[in-house]
DNA sequence: ACAACTTGCTTCATCGGTTGTGCAATCGTG
DNA sequence: CACGATTGCACAACCGATGAAGCAAGTTGT
């Protein structure tokens, strides 16, 4: 590979095409590989790709899409990457975008609703195909503003109300859950109370799907849950240390935690207590699963909603269509006891 | 918002031009903000700025940018987004990429060098001003693919010998980290012997510098270290686990770990032997930091790696410096014992 | 009253590919 | 050998935004 000569200027096909002594348009349709239907010789065909591999070419994306009508740049706006959850869902998105030979940029918006706004018109001007919103916590206003330049959305995660929703059947995973911990707080630590629930905005979808779950869970066994026991304090660790910090006293020791980042909080609070006390969380972590009191944890099933979130956008479901996925419950440490 | 009229076609410059009764250029000035330098009435350009509005105009970057000679977007090769450190790395880029104006685009490659390649062509043919390779596998080659392009290129957490790099001082870091396990072994176990050294590549920059601060911390102490104390099987959690398994015996009861990856393994092997152990992490996770065992990780200093980044793409420095970062070093779980 | 500026625009070429259309040369057929 | 068909390519019009150059109308100075 020799550097470029005509130094600072990048190689373009009309460079090669004085070099093999050809039209820039052959040389296009050889480096589009449309060159067969277009009748180009394989012997021309063969001197192009020499010279562009010798000259380093590499196509001028901007041009190119300037002039043809599909991009093939699919977007995605995603909340945090720190955890794992969001991780592994900015993650099977690119492997799956690459599969179908689609460019994906995803966009890290720290749950600001500003920022997600401004991410999303950042993508219309790349003139994305399509947009996922992931966790967004307004989906209809990024609907809105991609509908409007003719880009189809999904939401992911947490559904809107204008375009297809992929999410999680967080009621059915909460009540499992629920139910998880009820009987291990029972075999293990006695108590057969209702449990406490930490973490997450009432106002938030999924707290409030997974908040009927853990209700339903209680009333099917004939216990009522007073108020006091549900704690949505916000996610964030720090918020769930204090607001524990704050209560009386600690009103059962057996408690569903509503995420991981939540959870780092209620650990570190449960550990200066001296009680004995057992958690479920709504999320996986490795590590946390590896905490001798954690008796499971709900995993939400990436790989099936990135399947769903493709087979959506391939589809041409522009309705406010709402797919639920089912989650795993990992139960752990069972048959352990202190 | 009005959805534009023209179904299809998106608004451009010329429809607003037409409809303000303007040239294209004059619109063109308003939009991109130049239009005070080339003197355009302030009623024009808010009649442009109006008509912008109602119709959702988005300018198209590809028509832009071909134009113009610099993308504004930074590009950014990551092996994975699956732990704290590089979901921080990800989310600190995208935050100063965008206080700069730029537009970044991170690309997650599964430490598959073949995608790497891939991924800094495709970052090429959008004309990126500059990309971070970050932890490649090959980073001289991917300089090399990006100087033939005239783009510049930083290496990030692993260094290469053809442009800037910035890492952290992983031999430092291991040295102090050997030093707090050896202490808190011999304190906490009455363990004097040297530590087993578990994860990791032996021929990978990282763990050849972290091996050699592990090997200087036990010289320090005139401790010999036998070549079976030392298991470089990779990261996978799942070969630790059976590497581990295949060692004759636990040689030692105090562990240098090479990455939460790895001690995920390590953490899963140790829990189904029925010894006591300590083990110190090079790597930070949250949960990891919960568990009873753990005396110490290192926590890589991203802000300032990514400071120093932005520093070294802002400079004009194209050298194959190398900047040396800081790690934190956690102590944990002091004065704790069973 | 006329030259010299200033103001406020418009015109047009350009960035690098893509693609419909056209045309010369070669081939096949009766 | 004449005629249509096929092969192999070149031409030129785009895509949408940008900015240098230019130009008409209004303003200022003498």
């Amino acid at each position: 590979m020799t550097r470029q000569d005509t130094s600072g200027r990048r190689t373009t096909i009309y460079d090669l095409a004085r070099l093999v002594d050809a039209s820039p348009s052959a040389v296009s349709a050889v480096l589009n590989g449309t060159w067969e239907k277009r009748r180009i010789s394989r012997k021309l065909a063969d001197r192009v790709l020499e010279a562009a591999d010798t000259q380093g070419y590499a196509r001028n994306i901007q041009a190119s899409l300037l002039r043809r009508e599909t991009s093939h740049i699919v977007g995605m706006i995603i909340p945090k990457y720190d955890n794992r959850y969001f991780g592994a869902i900015a993650e099977q998105f690119e492997a799956r975008a690459r599969e179908r030979g689609l460019f994906p940029v995803i966009t890290c918006t720290q749950r600001d609703p500003d920022l997600e706004l401004a991410a999303a018109r950042e993508l219309i001007a790349y003139r994305a195909d399509c947009l996922v919103s992931t966790g967004a916590t307004n989906p209809d206003r990024v609907t809105e503003l991609c509908a409007a330049a003719g880009i189809r959305t999904v939401n992911l995660d947490l559904p809107g109300s204008d375009a297809p929703s992929v999410i999680s059947d967080n009621e059915a995973a909460a009540r499992d859950l629920t139910n998880l911990i009820l009987d291990r707080g029972r075999d293990e630590l006695g108590w057969n109370g209702p449990l406490l629930f930490v973490g997450g905005r009432a106002s938030d979808h999924n707290t409030g799907a997974r908040l009927r779950g853990f209700l339903e869970a209680h009333h099917a066994r004939g216990l009522a849950v007073p108020d006091e026991n549900v704690v949505t304090c916000g996610y964030a660790a720090a918020k769930a240390e204090q607001a524990l910090g704050n209560l009386a006293s600690l009103t059962s020791p057996a408690i569903f935690v509503n995420s991981t980042i939540t959870l780092e909080g209620v650990v570190r609070w449960l550990d200066k207590q001296d009680k004995q006390y057992r958690f479920g969380c709504f999320d996986w972590d490795p590590f946390a699963a590896l905490l001798k009191e954690n008796v499971g944890m709900v995993q939400q099933d990436v790989d099936a909603m990135l399947d769903e979130t493709f087979e959506v956008i391939e589809s041409d479901d522009r309705g406010a269509s709402v797919k639920r996925i089912a989650c795993r419950l990992n139960v752990l440490n069972a048959g352990i006891s202190d």
